[in-house]
DNA sequence: GTTAAAATGATAGTAATACTATTATATTTG
DNA sequence: CAAATATAATAGTATTACTATCATTTTAAC
């Protein structure tokens, strides 16, 4: 991906701040060392306090800008699959096959992400991470269809949305297409943490992409079926 | 599956607690109630203090079990894992063609879950929903890799060993038998959970058990790859 | 059946967290 | 330059996840 485009930017469901924080210095602030800081102590260790302090600023600053760290968590992640529908719109364009096309949207979704430099304010390989291993927990709640209803999971919907049209497309009478992208993202994001901590719940292969390898076949595979 | 072995007991990593909760009829209770409690509240407001009340004991009492909520969180999931294995190693027992044999251990690894009237005091109906959704809480931490070493894992790397070697046998050369358990069973938890609360991530059918079709036929078609 | 030991209950206390509220001080904008 | 707005400084609250202590009940041992 080039730099070619100058400020683009990423647009987030107002709900989920109040204040947006892309508008002023330190609310970039917020979220460039917000990433940094639940990357580095987990999300639930992370609290304001010590995020006004690595910022300079106080707790009651960043409450201005979100209702709660819940929200900040939220904001970075809507964030992430803007960026990600982004990049496969980007990466999808001109490739004429579906199959090759189909591959290319799992490989965008499941390799190891590197920095895009477009967005300077905002480390992706951290906010990956902080994906893998947190996003989970916003959806894992008691209020999570209200949260829905607010739309706080509408980015992460329209990619699934995208690559299943792709498989609809090589297929159109596969009936597991959400089903089965759904799989292949949490799976994907579960085999890269699993090699890190759980080496035993995946197989790691030295000097291969096995994760990417294995979910493109798995793709492939499944939307060939009947 | 029949009732016919009395007094089966599933045995749980004496890490996870500081006095068998097994061992009482105050411990039962807090398993009983504690999982009735944490399926209703969601794992996050769940207390110690709520619990006792339930029970009509102490917050005190309590942590004469469990050093911690999050210990007893790892105590019931742990169980679960050594019922599931429980449940592997009787239902796939018999069974001569590994493809049978697999195809077995994915309905049990994904399926509705029923009660388990073996143990009386433990609601698997409701323990299943917990671990669908409060389960990868506790590997999604920073501390995961001392838990890890005290074995708070063990049970799941011994489901996913059992199932990996079905397929093994199926086909020796598969490389990456591990992943695809691990994907199949974070899969299924979350189409479940999908199903019920973020309906557009899935692809729920009427009549039909989308879930185990999906997943089996996933399972078949990769080991049977090259 | 008494006694000692173990389990449980009752109560208090602490540091941290996730906020809310208020007022003062900068900074920006018209 | 005044007025509006943003931010800082500070204080306060209810809840949480514990720890500690001591009294009381239950159980088990002789």
């Amino acid at each position: 991906m080039h730099s070619l485009l100058t400020d683009i930017k990423i647009k987030i469901n107002e709900k989920a701040y109040l204040k947006d924080p892309e508008s002023t210095a330190l609310g970039k602030k917020m979220l460039t060392q917000g990433i940094e800081l639940i990357e580095e102590l987990g999300f639930d260790s992370f609290t304001f306090k010590k995020l006004a302090t690595k910022i300079g600023s106080t707790e009651a600053s960043i409450y201005r800008y979100f209702e709660s760290k819940h929200h900040l968590l939220t904001y970075i992640v809507l964030w992430y699959w803007g960026w990600m529908e982004y990049r496969l719109v980007f990466g999808l364009n001109n490739i004429e096959s579906p199959e090759q096309r189909l591959k290319k949207a799992i490989k965008i979704l499941t390799e190891k992400i590197e920095q895009d430099s477009n967005f300077s304010h905002i480390n992706e390989i951290k906010l990956n991470r902080i994906v893998i291993s947190e996003s989970s927990k916003l959806y894992f709640k008691k209020n999570v269809d209200s949260e829905n209803s607010d739309g706080f999971f509408l980015k992460y919907k329209t990619v699934v949305e995208l690559v299943s049209d792709v498989i609809l497309e090589i297929n159109p009478n596969y009936k597991y297409p959400h089903m089965l992208v759904s799989t292949i993202i949490e799976g994907a994001h579960h085999q890269r943490y699993f090699a890190e901590h759980l080496p035993r719940l995946t197989d790691v292969i030295e000097g291969e992409d096995a994760v990417v390898i294995f979910y493109q076949n798995m793709a492939i595979q499944q939307s060939l079926i009947k």
